[in-house]
DNA sequence: AGGCCCTTTGGGATCGATCCCATTCTTAGT
DNA sequence: ACTAAGAATGGGATCGATCCCAAAGGGCCT
């Protein structure tokens, strides 16, 4: 049957001829123990395929060497996929060599929230990464007075309290705008993300900072509000040209809305780029895709997964560090659409 | 500040004015006890807001109430991505409802596989997802030897013999070929995932069916080898144009080489799908965007994951249950491309 | 030789739940 | 009225590790 009960590290004790805690010694790296003593514990365990039963270790020491990422299901439905499945790598990246295992937590509704807040409560991780938070989002706080160690990628505000890592939302806009204003656009509109995200304001934030960085009054009716999906970019680029005919360039505040807009431009006749330029951010495998291709803003994300989980895993080592922040650059990827 | 321990059952139990056996057994949903105890049982957890530690619960049943999807690394990066978003979501539906908790395991590499093999002899999963295995794939004979319950997406061969979940990849291409043979196309290529692997090989297999259907001779030059990356298509693409010059038809057993194969196309000056024809599998978010767009078979990815869910909560509730296997349907989305 | 310190060791208590079993209190049956 | 069966309850043991602390053995100094 291959039966055989697991061996516990009384088992092990007993095949090296010492006791328990020499065993727990040897398997903590404890330096108060005799070589001989660590050479027969470590044959002990060899021959009887030992591993030590995390559960039990976890109720005394409670650790639990597991982290959790927090995704809220909205988000990793609308085209924002790519995103997760980077930032997801990145996490495993920064986890590797570390003993500690990653949950993945999809919230997808009130009833998911709330046995979310029950098992942060009992604490079955050791630490939390929040991905895409919402201006209003209610985990965070939940994770502050719950003093378990959060780190976020994005921010719910410049003002953010938890550390966080965020790429540059505001310089990454403002480059592709001036891209824009450099092939001789005129007239430039921007499709949002949503604007109780800090994504939404930052991107937004930087294609008035550059317009005004070249002299020009951002116009708001060339603002339309998206939500990152490819159907609001295509209602947004439908008002855009509704109310500017005239209008010669846009910045879309991430790929998949990009798409949507380059099919309406499309629809409307506007050829991208002579008519229209387009610039989308993400560098997603949807811009490089598209006819024409989309030049698009590169954001680190990978990085900025593996680095929320350094970060936390420096707050988990040791508590009550100072919160932290920090900026990972961007850069523009030009291809066919602008 | 905030400290205060946590409390525990025996905390309940006094502040309740019962035993610890009551609280445990309200907390467990028995019978067997009386309605004023359980009344005054559960007062007491909301008031002392109280959350049973699952750790010291799992030491006692060694159930750990959770189960890990696997992902080997490599093809969790080749474009497959969405397809991995999909299988993510499919399967935190399945466990929505239930108090399971999903670790994402993600092997890049021999050490990551080996660090895997412990965590699995140490039992600290009550089963697991296995996704895109190889046919001399380690980890579903560790399993099996384990006595872990395992359930797959996808199969090594054919006589997979855990339960498993796979789309209609026969019939998916059979269909795709069929397509293109009604569009009136004579010479049918096809583009191949890799040969390792059982969606490699059935794919092929619906290629080779549906030719000979329709009576034709399947032409083994006109296969190219692939391995889902959009460079492997370019390649393919450019060895089966070598190959035959008069193809006009090619079916690619993922949409990301479809891509690839789509960009060669129109270096060799051919158009699609005037010139050549074309068909991909995944109906990935890039089908819909390459110029033109692929018309592609579908597969349900998500409710594959949902599946694979629902069959490993079946095993892990009623261990040793028949292995079971589920085919679900594909079907064939037609865009521009053929 | 005796005392002291340092290294190494292992048994007992502990973490917080569940499970086994003995005990008390009802209620019904003859 | 006495017993038997059943419902409800709670204390002790247990799961498998770590941590505390007492104690044994060895070397060196005076």
């Amino acid at each position: 049957m291959g039966g055989n009960q697991r061996p516990t590290i009384k088992t092990v004790a007993a095949r090296a001829g010492v006791g328990r805690t020499t065993v727990s010694r040897v398997l903590n790296g404890s330096p108060l123990v005799s070589d001989e003593a660590r050479a027969a514990v470590l044959a002990a365990i060899a021959e009887l395929n030992y591993v030590p039963s995390s559960v039990a270790r976890s109720l005394v020491t409670s650790r639990t060497d597991s982290i959790a990422l927090v995704i809220p299901e909205s988000e990793s439905r609308l085209g924002s996929e790519p995103y997760f499945s980077a930032v997801i790598r990145g996490v495993s990246d920064g986890l590797a060599g570390t003993q500690i295992q990653l949950l993945l937590i999809l919230v997808r509704d009130q009833r998911g929230l709330e046995s979310l807040e029950e098992f942060l409560t009992a604490r079955r991780v050791d630490g939390v990464l929040l991905v895409s938070v919402h201006r209003d989002d209610p985990l965070p706080g939940l994770l502050e007075t719950l003093e378990l160690p959060t780190v976020l990628a994005g921010r719910r505000s410049p003002e953010e309290s938890l550390t966080h890592v965020h790429s540059d939302n505001v310089g990454g806009a403002a480059e592709a705008v001036r891209h824009l204003l450099g092939r001789g656009r005129k007239t430039i509109g921007t499709i949002t993300g949503p604007l109780d995200m800090d994504v939404g304001n930052s991107r937004l934030s930087g294609w008035r900072e550059a317009l005004v960085d070249a002299g020009l009054a951002p116009d708001e009716t060339l603002i339309a509000t998206g939500d990152f999906t490819e159907e609001g970019g295509r209602l947004a680029m439908r008002a855009l040209l509704e109310r500017h005919p005239d209008l010669d360039g846009v910045f879309a505040a991430s790929d998949v809305m990009a798409a949507g807009a380059l099919a309406e431009l499309r629809r409307h006749g506007r050829r991208v780029p002579d008519d229209v330029a387009l610039v989308g951010f993400d560098d997603s495998i949807v811009a490089r895709h598209t006819d024409p291709p989309l030049t698009s803003v590169r954001q680190p994300v990978e990085e900025i997964g593996r680095t929320i989980t350094e970060l936390l895993l420096q707050e988990i080592a040791q508590r009550g560090t100072a919160r932290q922040r920090v900026m990972l650059p961007t850069s523009l990827i030009v291809r066919g659409s602008a």
